[in-house]
DNA sequence: AATCGTTGTGTAAACGTTTCCACAACGAGG
DNA sequence: CCTCGTTGTGGAAACGTTTACACAACGATT
């Protein structure tokens, strides 16, 4: 009778140690201690024997010796949404340049799923993590925390986060001034603004912004202009519909997942861009990229941010004690063909 | 002198036994093993204990007993592309139901990066992979069968490669057969195919099918008609170019990334689709439901894809030594506005 | 009262690493 | 020839778990 063939044990360091004719002691210096000295021949014996039996060294052992576990998290509320994607990208790539693998969680906007999500990275005992919370910042936060994981918030600011929390944002209010400054400026006085009617504080700092800036320019806020609906391409047709019927030669769409809903609506109907209606969107998703005529968008510093991110959460990885920091970034208007200069008229 | 507040160390299970007044042994049942019975005050007593000094257990720790990892991971070569992106979506939620966390990595089709990736991914010691390789496979996918690490190849499959992995993809010959046939079937006989010129099987043989459909049809098949350039919006305006100067009455845009360049060449020199040209794309890419007219697409059945592959992952986690399967999918044409009915004659 | 199952609990030995520390080997100085 | 630094190497004790196994406690049988 054949014994079936069972499942090889991993090869370990002892395998290793045994093949090169040394203590399991010098393969753990020449695989995780580079400043030790070994004698080169040695070292490369090691080397040789580790590759030919095909050992790689086991990093969940390693860490359960106090050496970092090397895993990062991104937690993202939405992570279709290309603004994070790219970012997602870029922080990948600097995250593995300085020796991490990254684990990439969507929420999809529920802080339970966020809260089962942040419990298992926890068993994991990633080193840092990179989170834009659903909702609510304190129920889950306090976790990493208790944990001693080193994290950063993510574009989602809530009151007072900054003295706890680290921070990397856009300013809402800012993107929301700005882009409704591109219409003032162009003699618009009528400006709806449109946008995903949601808890998180962000909407209403862009709804702030948006209102500001129709005061510098001495025009009555009118909060019947002020549209909000829940974030998908319907609700946005209804915006769309509603931005239709309300007679204004402007409007910011201040949100992209909603403005999708509201261009098919204007394409449906006839409605055209600038010659009806001057528009300017808040975000650059994919698609901005091939809708004609080109959207003037308010674009945000993807990239700064990205690197602003993963560089804060590196390095409160190796100063765990620093104190939180915050960073805002500014939105830029990305001119394209969707605003048409208007007669100063009131 | 003070001395200063060192890193407070982990809560451990022996706190945990410590505070319930039991053994490690009993605390680790409680944890990780619902078969084994306990009296019932006496879990909850350890619950509650674990539950008051906030402990979580180590699943590196207890992946080095052999336990699984909880780990999965999914390395694609286009992480930008939304038919990813959707997909990881999906395949990432199947997952964590299963109890697993999902590490995206993207080798940005570079194989030395995708190397790299798997490489620590084998030191993480995943309990197993879903990989779109960029380029070739054998020489990533020696890496993970060495470790016995349980992998699904996704979307891109290399000659003989069915008898040594698994498999998840859709059938590239039929889509490009499929697109090319709506417009053959609207009386189109001069007919260009654009695409990304990739060492990849993929393309090829949607070329392949899109030929097979022209001799079907009665029509000759002209190299000249069959555009390749790489991978970028600005490869795609230049073919966008071509196929305007080309006299064809339709054309497959065989690659999405390279067909946004092309439409918006097409948009810039006033060329009208379906009017001056039929299209018909393969893929469905985000920016696919905002332009107009509504492009035909040849839709892959991404759904059915991410949980065929999260599937087929977890179900060869449980059975490492079940022959590789191969699951082909294939795609629907989904209608829109850009194929022009034309009379029949040659 | 001795024996025997049952049932529940805890001791202790792994697992694959890292790293403290002891010590071997060796040449130099007495 | 002995001692003493150096310098390089390896033995062995951790790390936080899991789990085989021994055993305590207890009621039921002889």
């Amino acid at each position: 009778m054949t014994t079936p063939a069972k499942a090889r044990k991993s090869v370990t360091i002892k395998d290793v140690a045994r093949k090169a004719g040394t203590s399991i002691a010098t393969v753990s210096y020449v695989f995780s201690n580079a400043e030790r000295y070994l004698r080169p021949e040695l070292r490369e014996r090691v080397q040789a024997a580790a590759a030919e039996i095909g050992y790689v060294k086991n990093a969940a052992a390693s860490s359960i010796k106090g050496k970092r576990r090397g895993i990062l998290a991104i937690v993202v509320a939405q992570f279709g949404n290309s603004f994070f994607t790219r970012m997602c990208v870029e922080i990948v790539s600097i995250a593995r340049q300085a020796g991490y693998v990254v684990t990439l969680c969507n929420s999809d906007e529920d802080p339970e799923q966020e809260r089962i999500i942040l419990e298992r990275l926890v068993e994991q005992r990633i080193d840092g993590c990179i989170l834009c919370p659903a909702l609510s910042l304190e129920a889950n936060t306090e976790l990493l925390r208790r944990h001693r994981i080193p994290y950063v918030i993510l574009e989602r600011s809530f009151p007072d986060s900054s003295m706890t929390h680290n921070f990397v944002g856009h300013d809402n209010f800012q993107s929301g001034y700005l882009a409704t400054l591109q219409l003032l400026a162009a003699g618009h006085r009528r400006i709806a603004f449109s946008g995903w009617d949601s808890p998180i504080p962000n909407v209403r700092e862009r709804v702030d912004g948006y209102q500001a800036a129709l005061r510098e320019y001495g025009v009555a806020v009118d909060n019947e202009l002020v549209l909000t609906d829940e974030l998908s391409a319907d609700a946005g047709r209804r915006m769309g519909a509603q931005l239709m019927a309300s007679g204004v030669s402007a409007a910011v769409l201040g949100h992209h997942e909603t403005a999708k809903g509201a261009l098919l609506h204007f394409q449906d109907h006839g409605l055209r861009w600038p010659e009806d209606l001057s528009l300017v969107m808040i975000g650059t998703p994919e698609w901005a990229g091939v809708l004609l005529p080109q959207l003037t968008c308010i674009e945000r510093p993807e990239h700064e941010m990205a690197v602003a991110s993963a560089e804060l959460l590196l390095s409160s990885i190796e100063a765990p004690d620093h104190p939180p920091l915050s960073q805002l970034f500014h939105c830029t208007a990305k001119e394209g063909k969707s605003v048409l200069a208007r007669s100063q008229l009131p």
